[in-house]
DNA sequence: GGCATACTGTAACACTGTTTCGTAACAATG
DNA sequence: CATTGTTACGAAACAGTGTTACAGTATGCC
């Protein structure tokens, strides 16, 4: 009896592309309902059907976000070589939150006041780790790195998201050559540091 | 002539120290112009008068939250060791993020669209880096380290800030003994890495 | 007291996020 | 084909932001 449903899943999928536009495009002060509404062809009550609220707006463009870096980093082939691997992976990760930064920014940090990523949203960055964790494992193999998989995979990550969230913010230097050089010389110095025999072993902090 | 002036640079530290705590109590969302004039026993306008707009309250956090952080510091005293002078800085930045979580969002990431650090603001996080760069240069005068104490105390403070964040974000993982296991780990093989022979001789990225 | 000065905070503006509710579009019926 | 009953839609309203104009007022001087 009634007239077609127009909020619908695809509509859900053309908002959530324009959410993500919006957002690199305007910054995070862009993305508001009306503006997204606007940027959609559709109107804020459609939008806040479809999404709940800003907060549920925000969650969808930050798993988006977790989607694309995986696809991103799932695309880093294998070689011989675990070691370059596990460097291709890091270069991968820089490159993404380089080209995206705002995104990065709602993945890493929390630049809307609303949102704010609980339990089940953690499970999306693990998604992303679980990729480094298998790079970790056949450096582990290859006796490049020792230790627990988990663990380093967290250390590696952390440091990795450190150094993107300091070059985003343009603290890690002002050349570009600094900046790479810092990047090589973390890497370079953690991995060999995790694959050294006095890992683990040193006293108590 | 004219009656006494009230929004004096007195008042400003007052309400500087009412942001802080409405900060530390309410979250980033519970810092409003409104209710921080409500919470320092004065009004709006005065509010605006002093910090000029919402990002000039942000920034006055910002810079405060970096003295704080350098006072903090700067109370790491220096031993013999100065491997472990260098784990001690480390713990202490650790602690003061901490304990100061909605503060340290404020300092490292961006949870308010306004206020976004500029070349201004970037030295307030250099003057905590000078503190890193002293305990860096012992270690490489003691042997512990070797390479430009700058890139070192720009690796160092990324990694740290990485994992502050990632803890902070509840990232790091569940259960306490984990945390503090990746701590560990991650800065007892940075360092070591940095230390090592092979640091900066290795193929490119 | 009257006056001039300039400081103060109320009340307004334009913008958010969010929701209500009159309108309009359809499918089924007579 | 007209009527009716549903129900989806979005303009408009509400509350709460950042921000500012300006009426009101406290103060010292004559």
């Amino acid at each position: 009896m009634p007239r077609a449903k127009q909020r619908t899943p695809e509509l859900r999928e053309q908002v959530l592309a324009a959410a993500l536009e919006l957002l690199a495009r305007e910054g995070a002060a862009g993305l508001t309902a009306r503006g997204l509404a606007r940027a959609a062809g559709t109107s804020p009550p459609a939008v806040y059907e479809l999404f709940g609220d800003k907060g549920g707006i925000v969650r969808a463009v930050f798993f988006e976000g977790f989607r694309r870096l995986h696809a991103e980093l799932r695309e880093v082939g294998q070689t011989q070589d675990p070691r370059a691997d596990l460097l291709a992976l890091s270069e991968r990760y820089r490159a993404f939150i380089l080209a995206n930064p705002v995104l990065a920014e709602v993945m890493f940090s929390r630049p809307f006041t609303d949102f704010e990523p609980s339990a089940d949203e953690r499970r999306a960055g693990a998604s992303v780790r679980v990729l480094v964790i298998g790079a970790v494992r056949r450096c582990v193999e290859a006796g490049v790195l020792r230790g627990d998989e988990t663990d380093v995979a967290h250390v590696l990550v952390a440091l990795v998201q450190g150094l993107a969230l300091a070059e985003n913010a343009r603290r890690l230097g002002r050349r570009r050559g600094s900046v790479q050089r810092r990047w090589r010389l973390a890497l370079e110095a953690l991995i060999d540091g995790l694959g050294g025999e006095r890992a683990g072993t040193r006293a108590r902090i």
